[in-house]
DNA sequence: AACTTCTGCAACCGCATTCCG
DNA sequence: CCGGAATGCGGTTGCAGAAGT
């Protein structure tokens, strides 16, 4: 409540530090630590107030801050996580251990950002500017919703790391016994929650599926009159903040009639237009509509249906082209989609897009032959070292969500 | 060489959240 | 429960150096 006051105090020093200036706050807090940085300036001898001094250990001190120039890695990282947690600096900071939030958020700002916006696409969406023809399928309405529940879902997953938290702070044997109910701890570096982890956090199961849908190969997505997908065997009754509803009277939508059951049902169901030819597209304002050509790749304009059986062990789809089951058990994993969605065509959207995404680093923005086996206008480009580099956007978000240790992030 | 513009980054500002008496 | 203090966080600013003219 209210802003420090240490800061408006006269007389304090601002701007640059000096070297003297960091000598003297490194040698305190190494032999003292930082404690109260309100009381540390006058403690180390510094005419600063905690604010910057804290500041300054935290973004510049700091003997575990790895500097000088990101990865790849690291920017993929960045660009992913960015597109799952928006700005959230701090959040995205704890995937990448070495980095400050200040240094991610100034590497955004100044160099991934204008890379999107060069690439045409909308640095706060992560996606094409021009979306209108993905709009026409309803599969960019559906990976919305999917983003948003994505999003949705981990600031619930803080929500639910914070009041872990304060039951542990009250009440240590409370606390066991809710990790005991739990197949998953949140924790951060930071907070006294750094208990082993058992297994994946049911929530990621959104995640997963998000991925796994994303997947999918745009040439089944594209809906036709209604498709449903179910999801039965979502146990979210451990979870006391879990609300997975999302509701939009515009179709696609997806709602969730049942939460609260211990055995609830999570109901995903997008409702496209009924356009006999809605062949997946987007397109880059950099790039001819033909270069995107490649997306969706329906050559025949054959639209799935996903609607059938569901039950208590299994969902199925039928396709036009072959009929997939995908086991309910525990779990609900991209894999089970994904490989089921492989099974029909290697190609999908998220690859295309990853790859026009990153191959960017080459500055001309261009599909390289590497990039996509669709028939692109043949503008070809010269990015396949960069798509060498950097495949798989989202796959990769899925993979970093997958594989990164929940004792790394407060977030997972 | 001088000037202007651009770029990158450290640091600041102020709101939000958490802590604690 | 309340309210002040402490801390966290994200947006923004200002400056130094690089690049361009």
């Amino acid at each position: 409540m209210g802003r420090s006051p240490c800061c408006d105090k006269v007389g304090l020093k601002k701007g640059p530090w000096t070297p003297e200036e960091d000598q003297k706050l490194l040698a305190y807090i190494e032999e003292h630590g930082h404690g109260s940085w309100r009381a540390l300036p006058a403690k180390a001898g510094l005419q600063r107030c905690g604010k910057s001094c804290r500041l300054r250990w935290t973004n510049y001190l700091r003997p575990d801050i790895k500097r000088g120039k990101f990865t790849l890695q690291e920017e993929q990282t960045i660009i992913q996580l960015h597109a799952l947690l928006g700005n959230r600096w701090s959040a995205i900071a704890t995937h990448l251990p070495k980095r400050t939030d200040n240094e991610i958020k100034n590497y955004w700002n100044t160099h991934l950002k204008k890379r999107l916006v060069k690439m045409g696409i909308d640095p706060v969406t992560h996606k094409p500017k021009n979306d209108t023809l993905l709009s026409n399928d309803g599969q960019s309405k559906y990976a919305a919703n999917l983003s948003h529940m994505a999003q949705w879902e981990s600031a619930r997953l803080e929500a639910e790391a914070r009041l872990v938290r304060q039951s542990k702070l009250r009440s240590n044997s409370f606390q066991n016994s809710i990790f005991a109910s739990q197949e998953f701890t949140t924790t951060s570096p930071s907070s006294p929650l750094n208990k082993p982890v058992v297994g994946p956090p049911r929530c990621l199961d959104v995640l997963k599926a998000w991925n796994g849908i994303w997947t999918k190969p745009m040439n089944e997505i594209t809906a036709s009159g209604s498709a449903t997908i179910s999801v039965t065997g979502l146990d979210l009754e451990e979870s006391p903040t879990s609300t997975l509803g999302y509701f939009d009277q515009n179709a696609p939508h997806i709602s969730t009639p049942g939460i609260n059951g211990g055995n609830s049902t999570v109901l995903f169901e997008f409702v496209g237009n009924s356009s006999g030819s809605s062949e997946g597209r987007i397109m880059n304002n950099e790039e001819s509509e033909e270069d995107w050509k490649g997306f969706g790749n329906s050559s025949t304009g054959q639209l799935p249906e996903y609607k059938d059986g569901i039950n208590e062990n299994s969902v199925s789809f039928t396709s036009g082209l072959q009929d997939l089951t995908m086991p309910m058990d525990n779990t609900w994993t991209a894999e089970s989609l994904r490989s089921n969605a492989d099974q029909i065509s290697p190609r999908n959207f998220v690859e295309t897009f990853t790859d026009l995404l990153l191959s960017s680093n080459s500055g001309d923005g261009g599909l390289s032959e590497n990039c996509t086996e669709s028939d692109n206008g043949g503008e070809g480009g010269n990015a396949s070292e960069n798509c060498e580099d950097s495949k798989n956007y989202w796959n990769s978000i899925f993979n970093l969500v997958n594989n990164s240790s929940p004792s790394d992030s407060a977030m997972f």
